[in-house]
DNA sequence: GAGTGGTCTAGACCACTGT
DNA sequence: CAGTGGTCTAGACCACTCC
């Protein structure tokens, strides 16, 4: 019942729970430590890497291994719904100026970098579960990416999909060149006759994919938020739905209920 | 740029995608695997800890290595806080039947087990601020626990804070064999005066702790739901404050945003 | 170039599961 | 008992970082 690198790994967390080393600072080297332990070096390795997938340490080849600093940089309000919503009415000029990412996270457009793909596709069954439709009905599928400027990794990856039907009394909404929309989704949804009523989100967490790994620049040791948002129009339609990955180690929601009063 | 096991976990990965194995299905031996790549033991073991890390595959101590199946089975939505605060001025007899977790989920009573402490402490640093209150302020801690009759582990961790002044009109709130509260915390707020106007939830996402993958029975390759909840009355404090951690690979939180109509 | 972590090998032995 | 994964050792060699 021994398992020597649990209890290797148990004294390190305590440690660095206490303070030493503290958030930012090297550990020893592997082969201090396997002095230090008395056991192998892959042993010493083992512990460090279960401390790895509990987020405490970060390893830097080459380097060392490293404490964790704590991060949470974006913070996401459901408040931006009824931002966005009552953006979607006001003239151009003010619409093309900040979306929602901006008011989020308090930055300008400048600081930000979006990227933007449009796709028509025909509904698979998830999707067209989601969307209340039949499997097969024509979608339009639009993936997003949004990153600082500073910084090479967007910080979501969302992708979003609306009933091609709905949306084609308005040309530009099937045109690919006018990205970024001027004013959002719910605007150009508004073009066509649609108002949006209530906002339904769905988040669990999980590992990241390989890929989300790769796309996020998440280090291991690091969990996705994952979030599924449908938006029902005044019909009680489903008009939109979209799916989010955020990175669990930077990201905040905040989702404020208002209740009725007595 | 090789590295042996990033190829094996891909082309297991692609595999397992494919349905070859399926969900529950068992991969092949790693001797097996290792004859079949042409490479050592460990380093098979190392493709599949990847993997595992993924919270693709499940490994079983002298069985195999199991494809992992999804499982999302407890729902929790915002709209608990308006029942909750529905249900705190319903004659008692109607309150003692059920509460939030029931209301989520379904099941009766007597499908779950609850577990409650009792606690009385002096405000640290970053409750005190959560709670808008000085440090050093008395509160009432109470911890939590939730589990379904038939399972060894909690499906969710909670610690509730109140102000000790706030509540100490009714003496039944200072009174640890009060448990489980008929008709919940905001019931006994109520007793003392105290209508809750609304609800903030901050949720993040990371890896578990050793101790919350302990008490939560989480196999490693799970993520868990972090959540602040914190309670205003209708005069703007902070009534409650409490944090809960729920397993990601088998919660999904449900928050509907209402906007306001044109 | 010295020091660090990363990959891979080969094998001994232990612990758990099912027959 | 046979078959499986889990732990640990000892060491070779590679790749990255920093002086």
């Amino acid at each position: 019942m021994a398992k020597v690198y649990e209890k290797i790994a148990d004294e390190l967390r305590t440690e660095i729970r206490a303070g030493q080393p503290g958030p930012g600072e090297r550990l020893p080297s592997e082969s201090d430590l396997s002095r230090r332990f008395g056991y192998s070096v892959p042993t010493i390795r083992e512990a460090l890497r279960v401390l790895q997938a509990e987020g405490l340490i970060v390893k830097q080849h080459g380097r060392g291994n490293f404490v964790r600093e704590p991060r949470v940089l974006v913070q996401r309000s459901n408040a931006r719904h009824q931002w966005e919503k009552d953006r979607a009415r006001k003239p151009q000029e003010k619409r093309e100026k900040t979306g929602a990412t901006e008011h989020d996270t308090g930055l300008t457009i400048n600081d930000l970098v979006f990227h933007a793909a449009y796709r028509e596709i025909e509904a698979p069954k998830n999707i067209a579960e989601a969307l209340g439709v039949d499997e097969g009905t024509p979608l339009v599928e639009r993936t997003y990416r949004t990153r600082y400027s500073a910084e090479r990794n967007p910080f979501n990856l969302v992708t979003s999909y609306l009933v091609r039907a709905h949306v084609a009394g308005n040309s530009d909404l099937l045109d690919d060149t006018n990205e970024p929309w001027p004013g959002g989704t719910w605007n150009q949804l508004l073009t066509v006759g649609i108002e949006i009523d209530r906002v339904e989100e769905r988040v669990t967490a999980r590992p990241p994919t390989a890929e989300e790994a790769e796309e996020l620049g998440l280090p291991p040791g690091t969990a996705v938020l994952v979030l599924r948002k449908t938006s029902y129009d005044t019909e009680g339609r489903v008009v939109e739905m979209s799916d989010v990955t955020l990175p669990g180690d930077r990201t905040e929601m905040l989702f404020t209920t208002h209740l009725e009063r007595w």
